[in-house]
RNA sequence: GGGCGAUUAGCUCAGUUGGUUAGAGUGCCUGCUUGACAUGCAGGAGGUCAGUGGUUCAAGUCCACUAUCGCCCACCA
């Protein structure tokens, strides 16, 4: 590398490091130059397909809301599906993570009908076309904000495989699932009770219904008995409803209404005449024993009205309002009916008690109002059939979830799984591909993936469209294949099907994961991706959870404008617990940053150091390493390991904790303190080969590091790495890292261990003895024949971190007069202080040190008494504790050597 | 009503198949403008591992029960 070079890589990093600056110009680059676009050949033979198959790495986005703006919980799961493309892409993997964003029909239409109601309009207003229009033009508008936050937190994604769910594409592969699975029969119209949200007006899922447990009532209610002036009580917690009931069930075996069945009951309030009937439904312990049957307003009287015959009777609108089949109460609201139905029985003397009662109510998902199971018209997916190869599929574990434990929530669903009500009385979303003949007498219904243009029955030419949509989810479960360009062979599909791994949020366990391998095992015969990590849920400092509703959510980006993407992003990923949830605190963000800053200034000194060498060129035959270097290098190999293992085991803090520690704590404080003296200037002229050896692996080693930390802050990594010597265009597709098994040197690290041992002792006592750190000091070591060997050869290189000026090293060595004293793997150490020591505080110190010790001998010697321990335990146990009490009663022995030599 | 998870230093968490003195980050205390970094360096204090009982030579770790907190599922009106 020239001269003009050099002094121009120094500069890069020669000011503070501003995560700003850094940030603000690799995204696009990587982006031009195509890094995150695996590319395929447009002809595709099978053998070569089969070939990019095995290379192929594949992460499908859970599409965020194109509504949404980033979150924390977003900052987490894509920073964590981002470490895993990054390191798989520098493994030399084909890496797709592929990007897009879901219409999110409810969430959307609420959001765009707020919009149009400020301008003081309704969709209605508008009619379906125009208020289409209005949601399309939104989405254009606001729709890239998402994406836009994605960029600059450094994900990277391939935007040329960008998707949205209504795309074409995508509007396509739900058409023919549609068919398909009509044509299999396990798509169905029917009338059901479904969940119904009176404020969006629409049919809901049961996975879009949360329930509440809340403290409520229970209203005994006298029901005239005809032609008599008893009564028969029932017990409900709805009391509105009993406007629509139909009879009165009882247990069939209960005797204390067996004379009932069959008579007939006056219905309070509506004076229609209803049945007493006995079904098995019913629990007598439960309430009075008897149950009013309200068939169009509860799933389980439904169920009994159909056992029975009864014809439902509808009481309330869409709206939540009285129907005109509610007698006087038509038009109210369902909770001002509640309120008035109780006044006039309790006027008539027909409320008979009223006691609390615990009950789970439903709310909407979406918008948080009271849910109502309500009698209509709607679509429905059969799931049992579709949920058997999903079943099976956890069983054989050709899926497996991290942690394990979320296994067995997806196989309580799957194994209980009930009918996908998948239709919803809303405009934005994909319209159901059904279409009605609307010719006289005809009737028929026509199911296709494109428009008739006649009736298949009478040929009329007068068809109407279902007026309905399609569920969000139904176009979300087929994500990772509608993506790829399913229902067409694409060559995207041939390779990248099914992906390597789903990173989502455990809460959508059943919304999306599970739907998703079910679709993979219907549509493509395959499970779309073998693991799937359930990710952290974010919570605040008072654990809870982060959302936009309780506004306890930091703004990403601003945190991003303050500490970085690239210690957010670290931060977040160091602090998440596998398994558990994350308790953020914004200033945790200083943990990245401070780390980012030490990487840059470590960088900084690295580059200095270099001056005109360049480190690329020199070989391994050229160097001669010492015991630090052959330490550094072991230490270096075992973090690579411990670093690519936990990433393997989706171990992320692991792997993010593993990097700090060794590249801080080190490379940093030890391994750059150590070989200052030797690579500066004057040790270059005595020592040149020492000297340039020192250069190359400190270059080496932070090389290393930036290849490890690259998936935790792509931006610091890419920069500092353009600012030293490498080869090769991007730490982006630069190699991820190999441990070679002959860089482990366990010799070496001993050795060192030792070393430091006698480092920390000396600095230690220093501080113990209020040393100033400029004052040089002389220090006896007492040790055996090889410690005294390995401290004498490297006593040159501890002197500066133990500011030593001389050294006194021998088994034979003695006291020095009055010192300060320490006992190190059996070594004694002396700090000669006549004058400075004070000798009662001294003697306390070494009291309390022997204290210890001697509890820690007191449990040993005791082990070791201890007969079944001898004889049970493994030998090399027994053998260990030996060593320890000897050791330890070797230290205890000196510590009150060196307390009584302080008396004298 | 079922199921799951948690309880270890002031705070947030590690702690593999039981086996040296239970670790880290952060916070706290002390001392340092040591030519990369005060976004730093060095040193220190701080824990009866929620409780009880059991298994074992040996338990933070395995088993049982209890307590507290949190989450999920469930059509008792």
């Amino acid at each position: 590398m020239s001269e003009s070079a050099a002094s121009e890589r120094t500069s890069a990093l020669d000011h503070p490091y501003d995560p700003a600056e850094v940030e603000s110009h690799w995204y696009r680059h990587w982006v031009e130059k195509g890094y995150f676009t695996p590319q395929l050949p447009s002809a595709l033979d099978d053998a070569t397909a089969a070939e990019l198959r095995k290379k192929a790495f594949t992460i499908f986005i859970p599409p965020p809301n194109v509504t949404g703006s980033l979150t924390m919980g977003h900052v987490l799961v894509q920073s964590l599906q981002d470490v895993v493309i990054r390191w798989r892409r520098k493994e030399g993997d084909l890496a797709l993570w592929l990007p897009g964003t879901d219409h999110a029909g409810i969430a959307t239409q609420n959001v765009v009908e707020r919009m149009l109601a400020e301008r003081g309009r309704t969709r209605h207003e508008l009619g379906r076309d125009g208020f289409l229009k209005e949601v399309w033009q939104w989405k254009e508008k606001y729709g890239g904000l998402i994406t836009e936050q994605e960029k600059r937190l450094g994900c990277s994604l391939d935007w040329t495989r960008e998707r949205f769910t209504m795309d074409e594409g995508l509007s396509r592969a739900v058409n023919e699932v549609f068919v398909r699975l009509y044509r299999k029969g396990l798509v169905y119209r029917g009338h059901y009770i479904v969940n119904w949200c009176p404020r969006c007006l629409t049919a809901l899922s049961d996975e879009e219904v949360n329930h509440e447990e809340r403290e409520g009532q229970l209203w005994h209610i006298k029901y005239p008995i005809k032609g008599t002036e008893k009564f028969l009580t029932v017990a409900t917690t709805r009391p509105e409803t009993m406007l629509g009931d139909v009879a009165v069930a009882v247990a069939p075996k209960d005797r204390r209404y067996s004379k009932l069945v069959g008579k007939t009951l006056v219905l309070p309030l509506m004076r229609r005449e209803i049945p007493v009937i006995a079904d098995e439904y019913v629990d007598p312990k439960f309430g009075t024993g008897a149950v009013k049957v309200t068939p169009a307003h509860d799933p389980n009287d439904f169920a009994i009205g159909q056992r029975h015959g009864l014809e439902p009777i509808v009481v309330m609108n869409p709206d939540g309002t009285m129907s005109d089949k509610a007698g006087d109460f038509a038009g109210l609201d369902r909770f001002a009916a509640r309120k008035r139905v109780l006044e006039r029985l309790s006027d008539l003397g027909l409320l008979a008690r009223t006691e609390t009662h615990k009950l789970s109510i439903g709310t909407c998902d979406r918008c948080d109002t009271i849910v109502e199971p309500y009698l209509s018209l709607q679509w429905f997916v059969r799931m049992k059939p579709l949920a058997e190869p999903a079943i099976e599929a956890a069983k054989r574990k050709r899926v497996k979830f991290f942690p394990p434990r979320w296994t067995k929530v997806y196989m309580h669903w799957m194994t209980h799984i009930r009918d996908w009500c998948i239709s919803r009385q809303l405009w934005w979303g994909h319209r159901i591909p059904v279409w009605y003949c609307e010719a006289p007498g005809c009737n028929e219904i026509i199911v296709d993936t494109t428009p008739p243009t006649e009736c298949t029955k009478c040929h009329g030419g007068k068809l109407r469209q279902d007026e309905d949509v399609l569920d969000t989810w139904f176009s979300s479960w087929l994500w990772p294949f509608s993506t790829l360009g399913w229902p067409e062979r694409t060559n995207d599909l041939r390779v990248f099907y099914p992906g390597s791994l789903l990173v989502t949020g455990p809460d959508i366990i059943f919304f999306w994961v599970a739907r998703m391998i079910m679709a993979g095992d219907e549509f493509m015969g395959e499970e779309p991706f073998p693991h799937v990590y359930l990710n952290s849920i974010v919570r605040d400092a008072q654990g809870r959870k982060m959302s936009k509703s309780l506004g306890n959510s930091p703004d990403p980006i601003e945190i991003m404008n303050r500490y970085g993407a690239d210690a957010l992003r670290f931060t977040t990923i160091f602090l998440t617990p596998t398994g558990q949830d994350l308790i953020f605190d914004e200033k945790r963000c200083e943990t990245g940053k401070f780390f980012a800053n030490k990487i840059w200034n470590a960088a900084k000194l690295v580059s200095m150091r270099l001056g005109d060498l360049d480190p690329t060129t020199v070989r391994d035959s050229q160097l001669t390493l010492t015991l630090t270097d052959r330490w550094i290098v072991s230490r270096y190999a075992r973090c690579v390991r411990d670093t690519t293992r936990y990433l393997k085991t989706y171990r992320f803090n692991d792997a993010a904790n593993a990097v700090y520690r060794f590249a801080w704590h080190e490379y940093c404080d030890w391994y750059l303190e150590l070989v200052k003296p030797r690579w500066s200037d004057e040790g270059a002229v005595g020592d040149p080969a020492g000297a340039r050896t020192a250069r190359v692996i400190a270059h080496r080693v932070l090389e290393g590091i930036l290849h490890l930390l690259h998936p935790f802050m792509p931006f610091l990594t890419e920069e500092v790495w353009q600012a030293i010597p490498h080869q090769g265009e991007s730490i982006t597709v630069a190699p991820w890292p190999k441990a070679k098994k002959a860089w482990f040197d366990a010799d070496a690290e001993a050795d060192m261990a030792l070393l430091r041992d006698l480092v920390v002792a000396v600095r230690n006592l220093r501080a113990e003895m209020n040393l100033p750190p400029a004052k040089m000091v002389p220090v006896v070591v007492r040790g055996d024949e090889k410690q005294s060997e390995k401290i004498r050869a490297n006593r040159d290189l501890l002197a500066p971190l133990a500011r030593v000026d001389q050294w006194t090293i021998s088994p034979q060595a003695t006291r020095p007069g009055v010192a300060a004293s320490a006992v190190v793997r059996g070594m004694e150490v002396w700090l000669p202080l006549a004058g400075l020591v004070d000798l009662d505080a001294e003697r306390m110190r070494l009291a309390r040190e022997a204290d210890r010790v001697l509890g820690d001998l007191e449990g040993t010697r005791r082990k070791l008494m201890n007969q079944d321990f001898l004889t049970k335990a493994k030998k090399e146990v027994v053998e260990r504790e030996r060593a320890k009490l000897a050791q330890l009663e070797e230290t205890v022995a000196k510590l009150k050597r060196a307390e009584e030599a302080l008396r004298a």
